[in-house]
DNA sequence: ATGTTATAGTTTAAACATCAAGGAATTATA
DNA sequence: TATAATTCCTTGATGTTTAAACTATAACAT
């Protein structure tokens, strides 16, 4: 019951929220790179993501979707688009018949050499602006936030809002 | 002309693409909060930003999608679909009759009246993993690593792939 | 004045995401 | 072994995003 107005009761930003503007900020400017650079290889983010969780020996769908942090439903679409160019196919799998494995193709594979190298080279370059030591030091924080967003729900929420 | 193979030229990761691949998987998860808590007023996230932008006297389409870092095009069926909610309304410019200024209706503003301060709660809780200083420490990193964004093409590119 | 260029916003089509619902196959259970 | 619950994937509805093309207005340059 203090008469001392909250920090973070009124509409003012705190720390945290301009950190996760930033973050926000810095995924869609990254995002827009990436777009761009993929363009150039008649990829979309998302399909290039699925090539790279594709192997030949096959991948069941959704442990892609799982890696993705997304629905199963949102890769039967784009599967299909990757198979209709030609980089992954679809293969029963014989020990479970639910499940369908996404196979890396051979021209799937060619295309995934070529694009990969690259693609890394362009993110690190795009994060020349800090050093190895706080490419480290970022590395670790996000690390351990991430972390802490995996359990999420102890709402001991009683001193706020 | 080294004989020392580069660090980078294998596909082994980096600490860049692990920062990177963190960042978008906490975007990611943050994301998935902020849509279950936006679920239960009926509310998206884009029409959250929104809302959040729009101010009662009317702020025009485009200054909105410059800051959301999206383009006009995406603001028109989202405006429209908060206009129907009866949010937000259009408003012609009477200096400049090619822009629509978006305005937050009454309705509009009480209901982000009554979820803003809940949802930057939320946000800071979720955070509470890293300290005070790790979650400044982190904002620094990210604020720098913005900055260096905005500058992206130097393309002194010559030493990698 | 007139033509060029730029800006604000919309429209459209293709791709993607979320959610709910459903079919098929598997596993658990009685 | 029947049946119930679960898992894997797809489908369909709604909403968002991108990119290109378009309309209307404004600013500018002859």
């Amino acid at each position: 019951m203090s008469v001392i107005p909250d920090r973070h009761t009124t509409d003012q930003v705190s720390p945290e929220l301009e950190a996760y503007a930033l973050l926000r900020q810095i995924n869609s400017m990254m995002e827009m790179y990436n777009r761009y650079d993929l363009r150039s290889e008649d990829l979309t983010i998302p399909q290039f993501m699925i090539l790279n969780y594709a192997t030949t020996e096959g991948v069941p769908l959704s442990e892609i979707s799982m890696r993705m942090l997304c629905d199963n439903s949102n890769l039967t679409g784009i599967v299909d688009r990757l198979i209709s160019k030609g980089f992954v196919e679809r293969r029963p799998d014989p020990q479970d018949r639910r499940v369908s494995l996404i196979c890396l193709t051979s021209a799937g594979a060619d295309k995934l050499r070529r694009i990969k190298p690259r693609h890394h080279a362009h993110v690190r370059r795009r994060m020349r602006s800090l050093s190895q030591d706080q490419v480290s030091e970022l590395r670790s924080l996000l690390q351990q936030l991430f972390q802490g967003l995996q359990i999420p729900a102890v709402d001991d929420d009683s001193r706020e809002a």
